[in-house]
DNA sequence: GGCGCGACGGCAATGGGTTGCCATGTATTG
DNA sequence: CAATACATGGCAACCCATTGCCGTCGCGCC
């Protein structure tokens, strides 16, 4: 029957299941903590008198004799930027199957944020996957000797680091305007702070070389959809015939940009993303991309986060790279004329369709 | 100077700062945790000393006497689904302020993920936010008298619960659809456990009494792009001319999956989504669609949820409910025919453009 | 029989703050 | 001036599981 006496805000502890069961608080411990080390007669005993009396092992005392709260922190850029959906949810599942918790932090592109929020949480984590930092490679090197970090998308000497192959995504994608006959490729690019955007531009910059293709580069411009919007204006004042832009959500705005403006594409210009994000399959044209294993990302790094913190040494060497492949969809086309870049034809932009008045037209 | 003798991994306490502030550790405590209770300048005093020997109050050891972890758990039913992004978003801004950290948990649309995540999670939070929730109303009770607990998108007696205004949101939806002059409206149904579902689908019922359109409903369908392109399939079967999808993302799917049937968009169905996600503006025709404050949704919550875990009450009356408003963009228009719903004509879809051999055409 | 060893279980310290209660000293009030 | 109130700071118990160390006991071996 059940126990009607104690006051139920109580929580059992090992004392109370220690009474119950005649042992001494230790031997409840050990019968959760190491079985090995108790008789298993004895074990069976108290761990019934536990399971009688609803005892559950508080975990936060536990954390503060062992010093390992089981949880990790995983701190990603922007969780507007879908890309991290799937990053997050490899990085959940390793860290749940090694009964690990998550705790989210987006950093919302701010190198500030992200160095804040990282302190305030530092204490209370057993380490740290860094997906997509803005901050100095020093800061995290700071961190990195006061837990165990591994850093996702950008290699950093000394801190385990797990990147996808920018140089073949980026050579693939010029390879394949190379085909289409563009000899110019314009490098649209994001946030100075990302590691990705100066590896994807010196990657450009040598399968360039390689291929004969003249590449450029404009920006930096905010990695969303309006940062792409904005590079779209300043693109049409040095009109281009192939674009490679830093991410997907940028290559969106582009194709919004430009399209609003009359630009046809592919037929003026050519745009390549990266990331494969759901939405380039959503927009007119299909956007072309190149797509990384987002939630083998996020799994790698968080089960290479937990060996660590079970005492293993951490891969310092090189990076761990993981393959990328291109997506070819509607955004990418045979270049129009053989000449030179000429100026886009202005077209008159498809005018917007009447609205009933009265109803909003765009959410703020 | 620095103090180069004290070993650097021995952690800086309250005890350390006790002596070299020549006061005991209780004080120092206080000096943090509640300076009023403290002589002003022995609490600058205690800090001084604190800041030189670089001393960070512990919030495990903290923890573990106040019985407060600082920590909440935010409860997700997809990280996938970017409407989550700014509920994320609030809640870990509203949780921040209160010096709160967030737990973020992805049920993955499982009941069973949900529940296990939740009490894995229960004994080191503070409190809960459950961000449509796919548990069953008495699951979510049970938590509730363990835990102070926000529920959001849903209505369940007795535990604080905040919701936006779908009857409205639909009202205003079906009032649009009816002055394009539709008479029929099918509901498209995401899953049984949403709650939301549940209640569009009543106040479409109600409100197609009200205006004297006829409504009907089919699914349900899983909640996704997915979702939506196989809904489209079984829309084919039965034709409709005016189409109200769960959300957003299974209006895009249908959107996909009808165009790809050669349907015309808004020309024989008009489509109406929720949510307002990022994605309803890309898509073409951009998705009218009936959009929620996503941000102060989470921020709200939140904030409740904290006060709770200061001691106030919870609202538990009728639940707290938040303004909607519908977006118009291009997927609804006026009806074409004035009769009955004719079969749609088929026309041929347009054929995919022709794709350099030896590229992947979609990511799978 | 004597010695050594392993299995088992208990004691008590530990981790680092928090807080109820009491002691002292100072300020206020009648 | 006595009496009460308040401000301040210390003591020690407490939160709860973990773990190093030690004692006991039984068994096997020489």
């Amino acid at each position: 029957m059940p126990d009607h006496t104690r006051p139920p805000d109580k929580r059992v502890t090992i004392y109370d299941v220690a009474i119950e069961a005649d042992v001494s608080p230790s031997t409840v411990s050990r019968a959760f903590s190491r079985p090995s080390r108790v008789n298993s007669e004895t074990a069976e005993r108290v761990r019934q008198v536990a399971e009688r009396l609803g005892y559950r092992t508080n975990p936060l005392a536990r954390t503060l004799s062992t010093a390992r709260t089981h949880m990790i922190a995983l701190v990603i850029a922007d969780i507007t930027n879908p890309v991290y959906a799937e990053i997050v949810r490899g990085a959940q599942e390793a860290a749940t199957d090694g009964e690990y918790t998550t705790v989210l932090i987006d950093a919302q592109e701010s190198d500030r944020r992200e160095r804040a929020a990282i302190e305030r949480t530092m204490p209370t984590v057993d380490g740290i996957v860094l997906a997509s930092s803005r901050m100095s490679d020093s800061a995290i090197r700071m961190f990195a000797k006061q837990r165990p970090v591994v850093v996702l998308n950008r290699a950093i000497a000394d801190v385990p680091c797990l990147v996808t192959d920018n140089p073949r995504g980026v050579r693939r994608a010029v390879e394949h305007l190379g085909e289409l006959g563009h000899d110019h490729i314009t490098y649209v690019a994001g946030p100075e702070a990302s590691w990705p955007n100066g590896i994807r531009w010196r990657s450009l910059l040598e399968a360039g070389m390689e291929l004969e293709i003249k590449v450029r580069q404009i920006g930096p411009f905010s990695p969303t959809i309006a940062g792409g919007e904005r590079a779209a204006e300043e693109l049409c004042a040095r009109p281009a015939t192939a674009v490679l832009a830093f991410n997907d959500q940028m290559a969106i705005g582009l194709i919004r940009g430009l399209g609003r403006r009359g630009v046809d594409i592919p037929g003026d210009v050519s745009i390549v993303g990266f990331d494969n994000i759901v939405a380039a399959d959503l927009v007119t044209p299909g956007l072309t991309t190149v797509a990384a294993p987002l939630y083998a990302e996020g799994s790698a790094a968080t089960r290479h986060l937990l060996t660590m913190i079970e005492g293993a040494p951490g891969h310092t060497g090189r990076p761990m790279v993981l393959p990328v492949r291109l997506v070819v969809r509607h955004s990418t086309a045979a270049r129009r004329s053989a000449g030179r870049a000429r100026p886009w034809v202005r077209q008159q932009p498809a005018p917007d369709p009447a609205v009933p008045a009265g109803w909003t037209r765009r959410f703020p």
